[in-house]
DNA sequence: ATGGTGGCTTTGCCA
């Protein structure tokens, strides 16, 4: 079983990319974040025909947004509001197997990392919290699950391309980097990239739109994740951030994060 | 220290 997770940017701009995605790495299940379309207006027919027919989809208009697009049947089991707000950050399956798959779009948290006069940041810091006690609340070490998204943050020196220079820049502060670090260990999660990715390797998995040449500059960070619990590691096989996916016509800034599992 | 780009739209807001 192979998963994706994607941070799209768009999916109806983008389903010439979504195909390629496909082509590229022909993934079971693929899990995107801002989709940025309310749930009538979702291209739901074009990516059946793509080869997707299960579709869990919680989307809004302009922002946000999250989809599960699965080859292999599934059923709803979770995706729900986080601190009182309506935004489609969050949408959850079950799978054959019993196993559980979450899908996040943390709040990125806007450019000042000080939660008393930036309450996007504050929004961040308490999404993360609230994540944290759920995790807590549903603490259970023989579940399968896996957690997957855009957390919005890097957490190792080796997740950006500068640990120096971007140490106050939110994405990659002491106090985000300690907060995630909470939730994984709330959650019992494995970071599935870095189990098999070495921790002195630097690995990204988003680049800003604003460099003259994202490539050549390679000023990145990663900040799409795939977590897994226990249970799953032994079945974990091979993981791969797709970064060819950020040089793809009309990119978006994230490239596709991929795991396959002997499931 | 600043501004750089992109998507969707509320030509400003979000990333």
């Amino acid at each position: 079983m192979k998963i994706a997770t994607w941070n799209i940017n768009s999916v109806r701009l983008r389903l010439d990319n979504l195909a390629r995605l496909i082509d590229a790495a022909n993934p079971d299940i693929i899990c995107l974040q801002e989709t940025k379309v309310v749930d009538e207006l979702f291209p739901r027919a074009d990516i059946e025909a793509l080869g997707y027919p299960h579709q869990a989809i919680r989307g809004m208009k302009s922002y946000n947004g999250v989809a599960i697009l699965s080859r292999l049947p599934m059923t709803e089991n979770g995706g729900r509001d986080w601190c009182g707000k309506p935004d489609c950050r969050h949408t959850g399956v079950a799978l054959a197997g019993g196993i559980e798959l979450h899908n996040f779009y943390v709040p990125a948290g806007g450019d000042e990392p000080d939660p008393t006069v930036n309450d996007k940041f504050a929004h961040k810091l308490s999404f993360l919290d609230e994540m944290t006690e759920w995790c807590q609340e549903r603490r259970d070490p023989s579940a399968k699950r896996i957690l997957v998204g855009d957390l919005n943050i890097a957490p190792l020196e080796t997740d950006v391309w500068s640990h120096k220079q971007l140490r106050k820049v939110v994405s990659h502060t002491e106090i985000e980097i300690e907060r995630l670090a909470g939730l994984q260990q709330a959650g019992r999660w494995i970071d599935a990239v870095r189990h098999l990715i070495p921790t002195d390797e630097k690995i990204y998995s988003w680049w800003s739109y604003r460099a003259k040449d994202w490539r050549a500059a390679d000023r990145g960070r990663r900040l799409d994740h795939i977590w897994i619990s226990e249970e799953l590691v032994p079945a974990l096989r091979s993981v791969e951030i797709l970064k060819d996916g950020r040089g793809w016509p009309q990119p978006s800034d994230h490239a596709p994060v991929i795991a396959s599992f002997d499931i």
